[in-house]
DNA sequence: CTGAAAGCGCTAACAA
DNA sequence: TTGTTAGCGCTTTCAG
């Protein structure tokens, strides 16, 4: 069977006016719904026109003139994270209303691939930027001229929206959780940001054990690389310790999920041997068994509230002050803590 | 801190011209690149006036102008299902090279969603589409009249261009790998799609019952909705039964995954108790204790290999016909298959 | 309420 | 090799 697409000529605003009898300026204005300025007769036989001709509106046109282009460019390290595919999905769904579309780029922890995308913004006269920084820096986001919003929270992107969730909040309450179900020795799997943010976490930590006085013991807290065989090797350093710890922190799910797995094939039971806590809520944590328990981050509502931002941005009703939106994460039970035994 | 963007008027080609005293024509030659036709001295006065002013190329007016937008419209069920979010990513980064941008559309399974997301793509004149087709019909995206790729194979698309895996293949192995592994009463959770789709894998579960002489047992086959409730009742079903089965072979990875936690809840060892084998190689498989054995389907290819067909469809250098590529399964085994006991 | 006219910023013949 | 010219299809004053 051959492929063929229609190419026919599209008919153009002109060609609907003719059909309809009147100039274009009116079938433009029945076109955006100009529904004042228009006699309903009118009206009417522009429709029709435009039925019978199967016209189709041209939004580049448009957006040459009115330097509006319903595009917005999103950039995070990789979409095929889980953790970004649903950021990236709370994004869309509330851009969709009012018409917007979104570009994804995958920046990849790399400057060079980071600025293409900006830079592809820029070129398509993009109406917003939402990034999750990891090269970038804050002036060369401002110097866009293009409303933009940070996804995560952080430090040295004054003057710009932000929104993500309150890692030491979650942290926090994560090793409160702990201590409340009787534990007392936690070991604290520290993911290494290859920039410079994430302390929150390991604030948190210490804060947290002087909050109990609890006496720091730097053999519990191992620093990795956030991914699975950091968190492999993490869970291994904790299991090679004299004075094991009966309760592990790790700073996301990632690393938590891999912790879990190395502790069980070591032999131990998950939760009766080792507690263990992790962050973020990741799809796969409710496919392991035990289940994973987390501190969930908002991850679709991080998107939504982004694109909320943003469009105040973009449609200028937003107040000038830049805003800071960090949404709390949530306890998620699931199996993988117990109390102490 | 306040927040604000520079909205300085951006200079256009005519003030480069002016500030490199040549025509906006000549450099309109140089932003193009056409090294042939601008003399080497012209090209460096012009490359000069655009840093000086800072003059950044309008896609927008050049897309009015040529009728290219270099813009590709993705549409799948969900981008946050891990399985589509693979296979966008591997068709962004094939498609990012010649310099298109994706914007992607989650349908949800909904006609009025992927019909938007369609109109979206007429409207702002996309070069190209790639979906997974749910409630679209081949009239509809052939009267487009934009080039497009279907991703998964699919009967009722003749003329358009295909990319997806060989799932009879891939069942037929899945199954077959068990037999080696000497088991014989094998269940079958088989995820119902909502479409037509996807008899494929019934087909080579009959197919190879039939080539190995086993007695078609109607207990064994579950059919399911495709999600992890769906998985979990199959494989409860299957506990059920008076005669279990040995081995078990889901529709994809989420069906296999919920069995699993299922049968381990239920007091059974995995793989020595009960094999177990999916399909799809998502994310989460390898995160369990033990990791799921499954028949991987080429995701990040997948998505490559669209992007492949959809560029030379859009370059106009494919062949008329319409190309039909599946991309067989592979077998990834991890831990929750084992040899009869 | 409707029309005429002037572009938005760029590309692509066609001349020179 | 470079410049001139005529739009791409739409929106938006400004008149009427």
């Amino acid at each position: 069977m051959s492929s063929h697409f229609k190419t026919t000529a599209r008919p153009t605003i002109i060609d609907v006016a003719e059909a309809a009898g009147v100039s274009k300026s009116t079938v433009s204005r029945v076109l955006q719904g100009d529904a004042a300025s228009v006699k309903p007769d009118t009206r009417r036989a522009v429709t029709r026109a435009i039925r019978k001709l199967g016209y189709e509106h041209n939004a580049i046109a448009s957006m040459l003139r009115t330097a509006r282009t319903f595009m917005v460019m999103l950039i995070t390290p990789d979409i095929a994270n889980p953790f970004w595919s649903e950021v990236a999905r709370g994004l869309q769904d509330t851009l969709e209303r009012p018409g917007y579309s979104v570009v994804v780029g995958n920046g990849d922890q790399d400057s060079e691939r980071e600025n293409a995308f900006l830079k592809t913004a820029r070129r398509n006269r993009f109406d917003g930027i939402a990034i999750n920084p990891t090269k970038i820096h804050r002036r060369t986001l401002l110097a866009t001229g293009i409303p933009t919003v940070i996804l995560g929270i952080r430090d040295g992107f004054a003057g710009l929206d932000m929104v993500g969730s309150d890692s030491f909040q979650g942290a926090f309450e994560a090793l409160t959780y702990l201590y409340q179900m009787g534990h007392r020795r936690i070991g604290f799997i520290d993911g290494r940001y290859v920039t410079e943010q994430g302390r929150a976490r390991a604030q948190a930590y210490a804060e947290f054990l002087k909050q109990h006085n609890l006496e720091p013991d730097p053999s519990l807290k191992v620093e990795v690389p956030f991914d699975r065989a950091g968190g492999q090797r993490g869970m291994r350093v904790l299991l090679s310790l004299a004075h094991r710890p009966t309760a592990v922190f790790a700073s996301n799910d990632i690393l938590a999920l891999a912790a879990m797995q190395t502790a069980q094939e070591a032999g131990l039971n998950v939760p009766r041997d080792l507690s263990i806590i992790g962050m973020d809520d990741i799809y796969p944590t409710a496919m392991t068994m035990p289940g994973l328990t987390t501190m969930a981050k908002q991850k679709y509502e991080t998107g939504c509230q982004a694109a909320r931002l943003l469009l105040e941005r973009i449609e200028g009703t937003a107040l000038r002050e830049a805003r800071r939106c960090a949404l709390p994460c949530q306890l998620v039970e699931r199996g993988s803590v117990a109390p102490r035994s």
